[in-house]
This record gives structure tokens, sequence and C-alpha cells, in this order.
DNA sequence: TTACCTTTTGCACACGTGTGCAGAGATGCT
DNA sequence: AGCATCTCTGCACACGTGTGCAAAAGGTAA
């Protein structure tokens, strides 16, 4: 069992409730008594209970944050983010992975709101809005990271996702790409529709046409599906000259299937990414991506659930708050100028 | 304010007891009350509080883990392991990262130890010893994956990183190679020297000579560390033909800054990782390396936790448990018989 | 009816911490 | 001395849940 405050007490001689107001740092108490306290609790090597205190303060210190898988570099960016920002203003973190599954999410929410966080970070984009509503009920203060159903959280942050996929594709435009295709990644829902939103857009004011052959989703964001996908692009009358890929992950793969296929990256095609996840750098040859501020995402996240818990308690101030950061386009090594000799299409 | 057990009880017309005892399970209490409060505190949303449970029960259900990054994909796929087997057994986790730090790795003890985890994972192979001792003071089970300081812990679950890297340093000596160099990461400790000793044997069994310029160690797994130790190699006057890598990172690195430099994998040069993290198959050569069971090792390392903590009641049987785990060679193409016309050495 | 047993429920306390309030002691002022 | 004021400390209760024990309710037998 581990020492409690009132064993502290009885070493020094004074009543649980001074050595409460010692160790807290209350000025009541005087501070020869405090000082003789502190000692002896570090002596001890007493630790008050977390439980205990909670359960009298109402408050845990401890935010849950919700991601779709831990292993993905990607959020383990955002999570260094939030983490570090956290640990800075004393609060810890509860983190659960719910797998895209919504048996999953059932537990996660139902162990957030047992253990109860003081807030909650959603960083899955695909989470369930019905579960976001289910903790919105219960009173928890939720902050959503690029989450797709938008209308459902007055705070979030967001990546600007359509300016992203538009500078990336201006950049294809501007190097002389007309045939440009899109590869998206079915399960993220408003993620994705963003960047093809941002492409479509670049295309268009280019008065480049947006092929329907041309776009194409696949269910999920690994490496293998980028690669499956090249075969897809491989078999049409006219190949594109360039793929925009919803994320790096899949870039990653495309690049693995063209290097198989003997297709050359950049001189027959032109591949980009998205993220800029630390990998891709390290392809052959490097990623040009679109490089989303993980780690602020994470902080400016952090710092918004914090502030709104500690504002929470003064007035409550209902201001929707909503903040969309903005990322930079990476040029490296993976596009280039199409081939002069690629078949070009006129109508 | 969230609704509490006497406010079901209120409702029910029964005292907060019988709710209790209702919501728990015991047959106590009628069958039919226990449904007509089950129902109610449905209605209710009632959630327990976990803070007042485990004040009460000096259990709180939560394990917490250590590592030392959390995008780190290593470390991901170890997490997802313990995740699965610890949700599935009623468990949940307490995440903190260390980062190599050691006032980080100082708040994270204190942390764990103000949470009251029911014990605790370290993962970080260079957690500092003197806070694992400070764990268990406090009567913490403390079980250790890959830890450097393996006398420091009673139970652990280890990977055979000696057998993993003969065998990958025998694959090389089969090919042909006789002047196989080896990169290490001088942050691991044990670990990289594990890596160092399997790989010292097998080039001893095979009669060949380890030259001491061949042995080179970065601080640190990055790929960018990686990438600048190929300009090391590349200064000797008589170059290795092979570069053992200590993980998959590093040799993603290597790989990066051969296809720089011009040095053709694995024509010029054969490289090999180890860990084999998912994007180790994508790489341009897909890289050879040793697939350690990460996923099991977290399964494992949690599993063993788990019993721990139910046996501990009984009888408290103080027997040393250390487990360990053996990966599989992965030969992919980063690898191949060296150039008929390297130079070689006879002395 | 009383006595006794079984089933079901409530009382009361405990876990470790925080805090309003009262009270003890010291000091200063008239 | 008497009183007010200030400083410091302890009492007692509360937070939400679990549980030993007593007791109420209901049933059966004599």
């Amino acid at each position: 069992m581990a020492t409690t405050i009132k064993d502290v007490a009885r070493r020094t001689g004074v009543s649980h409730s001074t050595v409460s107001r010692a160790l807290r740092g209350n000025t009541l108490i005087s501070s020869e008594t405090t000082e003789r306290i502190r000692q002896a609790a570090q002596e001890m090597g007493y630790q008050p209970s977390a439980a205990a205190r909670s359960l009298k303060t109402n408050r845990t210190q401890v935010l849950g944050v919700i991601v779709s898988s831990i292993a993905d570099p990607f959020f383990g960016e955002i999570l260094n983010g939030i983490e570090a920002c956290v640990q800075e203003r004393g609060y810890s973190l509860f983190i659960a992975a719910s797998q895209h599954d919504p048996v999953k999410e059932r537990q996660i929410v139902q162990t957030m709101m047992e253990q109860r966080t003081d807030g909650v970070i959603i960083c899955s984009s695909s989470f369930s809005a019905e579960q976001g509503r289910q903790l919105l009920s219960y009173g928890f203060p939720v902050v959503a990271v690029n989450h797709q159903a938008a209308e459902n959280f007055h705070y979030s942050i967001y990546h600007d996702d359509v300016d992203g996929s538009r500078q990336i594709t201006q950049h294809l435009i501007a190097l002389g790409h007309r045939k440009i295709a899109y590869l998206g990644n079915a399960r993220s829902g408003r993620t994705t529709m963003d960047r093809l939103s941002g492409f479509t857009q670049a295309m268009q004011a280019a008065g480049l046409e947006v092929r329907q052959e041309y776009i194409y989703h696949v269910q999920g964001g690994d490496p293998a599906l980028g690669a499956d996908s090249v075969a897809y692009f491989q078999q049409l009358a006219v190949r594109p000259t360039a793929i925009v890929c919803f994320n790096d992950t899949l870039a990653i793969g495309v690049l693995k299937a063209c290097n198989q296929a003997g297709i050359r990256v950049p001189d027959d095609l032109s591949v980009t990414g998205f993220d800029n996840i630390t990998y891709s750098a390290f392809t052959s040859p490097a990623l040009t991506t679109f490089d989303q501020p993980k780690y602020s995402i994470g902080e400016e996240a952090a710092n918004l659930l914090l502030d709104l818990l500690h504002t929470k308690d003064d007035g409550h101030e209902e201001a929707e708050r909503v903040k969309v950061l903005q990322g930079k386009l990476l040029v490296r090594a993976s596009t280039a100028a199409p081939r002069p000799d690629s078949q070009d299409i006129h109508e």
C-alpha cells in the first residue's frame, strides 16, 4: 500500500489537512511547517493519489486522444505535438486507437467517460459522428482534428487540404503536365474530398480537363494499395503523365510499383505525395509532397482544448472556434516536366 | 456533473448499495430489481467513476506504457500488440514518451505513480535503470521489453537479436561477401551490442576478419544518420561490399545516400536492415531485413504483466520470467553476391 | 400465534484528498 | 487586564463507489 497523506501527517505530528495544504503551497500554513512537511513527504516517497484528488476536485488533469492507428507515423507526429504541449501545462494523455472499428470506438468512448477525462481530442478523421455526439452530450469539451464531419464540432483544427492540393496540382501544371490523375483514399471521407476538390479547382483554373477515369479511389492508405493502383493507371488507353496521391504512404507504394514495372519516376511519370512523413524524404526519388504542419496541428489542438478548459470556469463563452493551418509545398525529385514525346490529347 | 450511483438509486427508489451490487452482477439482488436498475442506469446514461472505484478497490485497470518515441513505427507496432491484448482483458493504456530525456523520464515515473497504474511496461530500451528501480521500489509490477539493462528486471520479453544478426550476416557470407561492415546506433545500448555480437560471431565462425574500421556507430536511429554514414564508409581505403545496419531506418538512410552517390544497391553494395518496419518493403530496392515479431512481443509483454497481476493476489510466486522470441530472416532485393572484380583482401 | 429460516435491502463505514469553518494561541492596542 | 486582531492548525464533511453486517420482508412450520 502506498504511503498516504495521513502517514505523512502522523510522522510530522500534524493533521492531514495541514499536510494537504502545505504540499499544495497554501499560504495559510507557516513556512517552517510547510518546509518540515515537504521534507518528510520527500523522505517517505509520498505521491498523491490522482484518483482521490480527482474524485474531490472533479478534474483529472488527463486528456483523452483518439487516433485511428498508433502505428501510423502521421498520427505519431501529431501526438508528439500534443504531448509536448500538454506536458508543459501539467496534463497527461490517455491514448486510444479506434482502428476504424465501430466496436472499439464504443469502448473507447465508454472508457473516456469512466475515466472522466477533462477533455478529448479526436484525431481519427473517420471517427463516428454518433460517438462524437455521445461525448459532447456528456459535457466533454471536444476538439476535432481534420475531422470529416466538421459541422459536428464547434472546436476544431484543420489543415487547409484544398489549398495544399491546389498548390501540388499547380506545380505539376507549371511543369507542363496536362494529363494528371488523382489517387484517393475512399476511407478518409472529407480529407480525400477536399484534396480532390483542390485538384479539380487547379485543373479547371488552368482550363484542363478532369477525365473521369483519372479519378481513382482505393480502400485505405497502405503503401500496398498505392502499389496496386499503378496497374489500374497503366491499363488506361491514355495514360496520365502525373499522379497526385492522397498521401505519402500511397505515393510510396506507387513509387515502388513503378520501380518494379520499369516506369521511371519522374522521367516517365511524376508522382506527388501529401503530408510529408519522415520517410517521404528517403524514397528514390525523394518525394515531392505537401508539408502538413503535423506537430503544430497537435500543439494547436492541445492548446485550444486547454484554453477551453480554463476559460470554461470563468464565464461560459460559447464562441465557435475553428482554426485552419496552412502547409508548404515541398518540391523534391519525384516530379519533372513530362516527356515531350508523351502522347497528347486533343478532342 | 455526471450522474452518479445515487441518482440511479433515487430514481429507482432503492439505496445506492443496491444499485452498486445490481450493476456489478451481485446475486444477492433479486433478478427483477437488477433488471429494473440496469434499465434505469442505461436510460440515465450512468457511467461509473473510475476514480471513485479505484480509490475503493485499489485497482485502476490501467497499465502504463513507456516508449522512447510515439512517432517511431517500430514502437507503434509493439503498442498495437499491447493494446489488442489488454483491451481484450478489460484494461486501458496510459502511454508516455520519454524522448530519451531524463527530465521527461522522471515526470513519467511520477505520473505513473500518481495514477496508481496497475503495472508498467517499459518499451524504451534506453530507459534509465534508476527510474526503473524507482518504479520497482514502489511495488509496481514491471515488464521490460528489449531493455538494455536486463539484470534489473525479473520479468521481461526479449527478441533474440544475437541470433537475428547472426542469420543476417550468415546470409551475406553465403552470398560470397567477405568485407562486411556493421553500422550501429550508439544510443540503443544492449540492443546494438547484441546485434554487433551476432555479427561478430558469424564472421568469426566463417573465419572472416572483423576489421576495426568496419564497425561504425552513429548517435541515433534516424534515416539522416544512416545517410551520413555512407560518406564514412566510402572514404575507407578498402571499402566494404556489404553493410549490416542496426535497423531499418538507418538502412533506409543508407539506401538513399547510395542512390544519390551513384552507388548501386545491391550491385555495388549490399545493405541489410533489422526489425522489418512497414516501409522497408517499399524501398528501392526492397530491403533485406530481419523480421522481429513486434506485434507478438507487445502481446507477450501485456500477457505476462496481466498474468502477473492476477497471480499476485493468490500466492506470491516470485519466479523470474524472461521470454526470448525468435524472428525470421527476410531476403528481399537489397542483397546480392559481391561483384567478382571487387578488390579482395589477403594479408 | 410464535419461532425460525431465506431472501432481499439498507445502514454505515472506508478509500485518500481538499476545504469551509471554528477554534487555539500569539500579539498589539487601549 | 480586557479586548480585538492576526496567524496558524484541526475538525468534520464531501467526492462516488464497494462491502460487512444488521435488519426488514416474506415464507414455512409448529
